[in-house]
DNA sequence: TTCCGAACTTAGGAGTTGTGCG
DNA sequence: CGCACAACTCCTAAGTTCGGAA
């Protein structure tokens, strides 16, 4: 594998990902610190990105909050710093940064204007904190004001606008300032300034990291790698190989522990490909400046066209836009009317009004009332399959000899082969064609949650100083917050309200005469309480907690398997889960609100027709028994809070999800015999006539380079979290020049879970301009696909490919990265710890494509200083070592090697573990990476497959394990 | 034909367990 | 021998996609 070229090619634009240095993440560690620390200073309650922790805390001083909050603060902080605070802000800030300080102003007042739209709501909750919200909320805004009319909405408006709000408090620390001030928190101004660079942070939500700046890395080499992770960290690859001196990135890759790699290659495929780069890493991404994530290369090609485009270009577009009367934006349809916001102008004419397709954004639902609807019984079909018939004999999964496609019949008995007992070899059995996904299906169904136990007489709730005697619901209500005591989330007003509401709700018309006022509330006892019954169970006696494991495992061995299609098979989930408060990420407009505990009643259960039934709790029914085997749940029930439907699912090491995750894959592989026409394809289409191709063009171009998520619009009742169909406006600064690369576009937005992205990417002229095409005349709220939605970019794929969607392209360039990297960065000869180490290059380079990120574990500082003085100390006796050392002696100079290397080691571990800080293995490692390609490369280089995949992982890939061989290749 | 919800995949954090170290 | 930290498991929120209802 080596070579590395043959691979590479990756995209054609594509990332790339990094070559081999690439991969490495860079230490982050640094960053923290630096820049946001500075910025902290907003006191908004965003965080700031890095050095999140700090700033957490001071949010929480700052938030006033319920008393209760007061401790909180540590550990949790910086992990919600990242995801959660940053959020708000972190909007805003991005504008902010872009426009910065005066466009700040406007923003805002733009955004206040909107406001008003939407109304009322708004307002309010904007009042506490945010203002202005953005525009894009605008849209929202209206069609919520549509939809919901003014009213009631007000929380969830409210929640729209305190997105805005956050937003803007947030928005990047230093710059948000501005909006910030209105809102409460909102620190002022720190640095505004700045710009780019800064971070930006989304205060809440990213709360990431610092930038790392370079620094560290051993070697200078580790430019290289910083930049990488950084930002690209592979751009590296490409482009920053060029700008910067192939070189230069590609060596480094391993420098950063010493290797040094392909250079050359790296360039050649820099050029190749394009890279991705991604990654947010808050911190990387922010330095990294340097380095041009994506390589251009295509430009050159296609630099033709644009030549002469460009100077069409604008004719064109105008052109174009003007023309497609098409165009006219998705949301038109659905379009709420408010349009007329926007100037509109460019874009198009049609869509005047155009509302892109957003406007139909949908209110919630307040469906989740209505569960009630469950229409569920329809479905059951229970189609009758042959197999069916029998019952399936429980008995157990017999291992089946491996004939291929044997018929699914699977009991056959047992032979002897005692492998490893109950293997189910499905994949070599036959697919079922249909969307029938069992013939036989049995269970004990779901283990509900323990009930309610008070807690003791002593331990009781203080209102307004007293202590006051609960009823058991209210009791269980407050241990809820009780419990969370010491968590960030106790620091959000938010939160509190809406567990305060909530927790009212659960209050006896006499509770709820007295308690009226939340910060007259005091759990402090029950979270005492709560915290010396953990210290009990920790401290407990081994015979107890043996007993414990046994009951525990009873429950497993009684609960947690079913029997489907003859076979044995791990359920995933088997406990519904229990009464708490709602803990939703990012800014989420519902967080504290009460989950209420699930009764047979709310159970809805799936099985076998000929199959027992499990029994409901004495006293109690399932709320309705269906045999639907075209679905693969055995259990369901609506979760009050969101109002969405849970499930009780097989375990990944099941057939039902093995042999999804295999198809998975194998539709990525198809992707790559038909990627190259497709990116030819997109291309060409970012010429088009059609703004609504152009548009799609320019989206598909980054879903493939960057791996975005294909990003479907969202309700206002959740928080504000973008793909790259939902890009604002306010996400993406064009930067003509940017740290020497020209055609910059940064990104910084929100995406799942509330992890900010930021990166900046070089890319092709073409691109730059349609994006500048794309933003005329749209203010901050606006869509930048406004003629875009995952509809209509999914309807597309379809007939570029079977079975092609967006996602599969995250898939896909992992994968291909995977194998890339691998192949890159794999010595033959060199030792199998050498080897997991350009295996965990290889998969740190996806995570860092796919922005799979973490919070810096809490005790990271620490551990990193402890190292740090460990290095230090080993510094100074090689100094000491060394002025004894006189040339002849011996001794001492073996001594002294023996410390240099020692050194050497413990440097390495530095940047390890900080460059792992911040990034998250596990996540592409278990959804994204073909299984194969890892199975392969240990074959092919006797890497034990236990080093690389550890137990859950082995039994959820056995399928993967069998069927590679060393020649496998994704 | 659009809209919406069901179904299923992907995700990070909390909590628990394992483990190497001093 | 307890500790610090890493590894792993569990949990459930948050995405994507598909197909059926309206």
């Amino acid at each position: 594998m080596t070579d590395a070229q043959s691979i590479h090619i990756q995209n054609g634009g594509s990332c790339e990902v990094v070559q081999s240095n690439g991969v490495t993440t860079n230490g982050h560690g640094h960053h923290h610190h630096h820049h946001h620390s500075s910025s902290s200073s907003s006191s908004s309650k965003h965080k700031s990105s890095s050095k999140d922790k700090h700033r957490d805390r001071e949010r929480e001083h700052k938030s006033s909050n319920s008393s209760s909050s007061s401790k909180e603060h540590k550990s949790s902080s910086r992990d919600k710093d990242r995801h959660k605070s940053s959020s708000s802000s972190s909007k805003h800030r991005d504008k902010d940064k872009e426009r910065d300080g005066s466009s700040n102003s406007h923003r805002s007042g733009s955004s206040s204007s909107h406001k008003d739209k939407d109304g009322s709501s708004s307002s309010k909750h904007k009042s506490s904190s945010g203002h202005h919200k953005r525009s894009s909320k605008d849209k929202e805004r209206r069609d919520k004001d549509k939809d919901r009319g003014s009213s009631s909405s007000s929380r969830h408006k409210s929640s729209s606008s305190s997105r805005d709000k956050e937003r803007s408090s947030s928005s990047h620390k230093s710059s948000s300032s501005s909006s910030s001030s209105k809102s409460k928190h909102s620190s002022s101004r720190h640095s505004s300034s700045s710009s780019s660079k800064d971070q930006p942070s989304y205060d809440g939500v990213f709360v990431k990291p610092e930038p790392v700046s370079q620094q560290l890395m051993h070697s200078g080499s580790v430019d290289a790698f910083q930049m990488q992770q950084l930002g690209s960290y592979e751009a590296a690859a490409a482009g920053t190989n060029f700008n910067g001196n192939g070189n230069v990135a590609g060596a480094n890759y391993k420098n950063g522990y010493e290797e040094s790699i392909v250079d050359i290659k790296k360039e050649e495929e820099s050029f190749n490909n394009l890279s991705q780069a991604s990654s947010c890493d808050y911190s990387m991404s922010q330095f990294r400046a340097d380095e041009p994530p994506f390589v251009v290369k295509h430009e050159q090609s296609y630099a033709e066209e644009d030549s002469t485009m460009n100077y069409n270009d604008h004719d064109d577009d105008a052109d174009e836009m003007n023309d497609d009367e098409e165009d006219v934006p998705l949301a038109m349809r659905k379009r709420k009317q408010e349009a007329t916001d926007r100037p509109d102008g460019g874009m198009d004419n049609d869509d005047d009004d155009d509302i892109p397709l957003l406007a139909r954004k949908k209110v919630k639902k307040e469906k989740i009332k209505k569960e009630s609807k469950e229409k569920s019984k329809k479905r059951v079909k229970e189609e009758p399959s042959d197999d069916y018939g029998n019952v399936k004999p429980k008995k157990k999964k017999m291992k089946k000899e491996p004939e291929p496609a044997v018929s699914p019949g699977k009991r056959q008995k047992a032979k002897a082969k005692v492998e490893e007992e109950e293997v189910w070899r499905w994949w070599e059995e036959e697919k079922r064609a249909d969307g029938v996904k069992w013939s036989t299906l049995e269970h004990k169904g779901p283990v509900f949650a323990p009930r309610y136990e008070r807690v003791p007489r002593n331990v009781r709730f203080y209102y307004d100083g007293k202590p006051l005697e609960l009823s058991e619901e209210t009791e269980e209500a407050a241990t809820f917050y009780a419990k969370m005591l010491n968590h960030d989330y106790c620091t959000k007003e938010v939160f509190n309200n809406n567990f305060f509401k909530d927790f009212r709700k659960s209050m006896t018309p006499r509770e709820r005469e007295i308690i009226k006022d939340f910060r007259k509330c005091n759990f402090q006892e029950m979270f005492n309480y709560f915290q010396a019954e953990s210290e009990k169970r920790k401290a407990a006696s081994k015979e107890e907690k043996l007993i414990k494991k046994n009951e525990n495992e009873a429950l497993m061995k009684e609960f947690g398997f079913c029997m489907i299609d003859g076979h044995k098979e791990k359920i995933g989930n088997f406990r519904l889960e229990p009464p708490g408060l709602f803990r939703g990420r990012g800014e989420h407009p519902k967080m504290g609100m009460i989950k209420r505990r699930i009764q047979a009643s709310d159970v809805s259960i799936n099985c076998g027709k000929d199959s027992k039934v499990p029994s409901p709790p004495p006293g109690s029914r399932w709320k309705e028994v269906r045999h639907d085997n075209t679905v693969t749940w055995l259990a369901s029930w609506i979760e009050n809070v969101q109002g969405q439907v849970k499930y009780i699912m097989l375990n990944p090491s099941s057939k039902l999800k093995g042999e999804k995750d295999h198809i998975k894959y194998e539709t990525a592989r198809r992707l790559d015999k038909v990627i190259d026409k497709i990116r030819a394809t997109y291309r060409d289409e970012w010429k088009s006539k059609e703004m609504r191709v152009r548009q799609r063009a320019v989206a598909l171009y980054f879903i493939d380079k960057l791996a975005l998520r294909a990003g479907n619009e969202k309700d206002e009742d959740q928080a504000d979290t973008v793909g790259c169909c939902s890009l604002r406006v306010e996400h993406v600064q064009l930067h003509k020049e940017l740290n020497g690369k020209e055609n910059v576009v940064v990104f910084d937005f929100p995406g799942k879970d509330s992890i900010r992205y930021y990166n900046e990417v070089e890319v092709e002229k073409r691109v730059f301009k349609n994006l500048e095409l794309f933003m005329e005349h749209k203010k901050e709220g606006d869509d930048l696909f406004d003629r875009l939605n995952t509809q209509v970019l999914n309807e597309h794929l379809k007939e570029l490919m079977e079975g092609l969607t967006a996602k599969v392209f995250r898939t896909y360039n992992a994968s291909k990265t995977l194998q890339s990297q691998l192949d890159l960065l794999t010595d033959p000869s060199a030792t199998v710890p050498e080897k997991l180490l350009a295996y965990n290059r290889a998969n740190r380079a996806v995570a860092i494509l796919c922005n799979h990120q973490r919070s810096v574990p809490k005790s990271h500082e620490k551990s990193m200083e402890n190292l740090k003085e460990k290095i230090k100390a080993k510094r100074e006796a090689i100094e000491k070592c060394e002025s004894e050392y006189h040339s002849r002696d011996e001794k001492k100079g073996k001594q002294l090697e023996r410390l240099r290397d020692q050194l050497k080691k413990l440097e390495l571990q530095e940047t390890d573990r900080d460059e792992n800080k911040t990034i998250a293995l596990g996540t592409s490692k278990l959804n994204y990476l073909d299984p194969r390609i890892s199975v392969a490369w240990c074959k092919k280089h006797d890497v034990p497959i236990e080093k690389i995949f550890n137990k859950t992982q082995r039994t959820k890939f056995l399928w993967a394990v069998h069927m590679a061989d060393e020649n496998y290749r994704f």
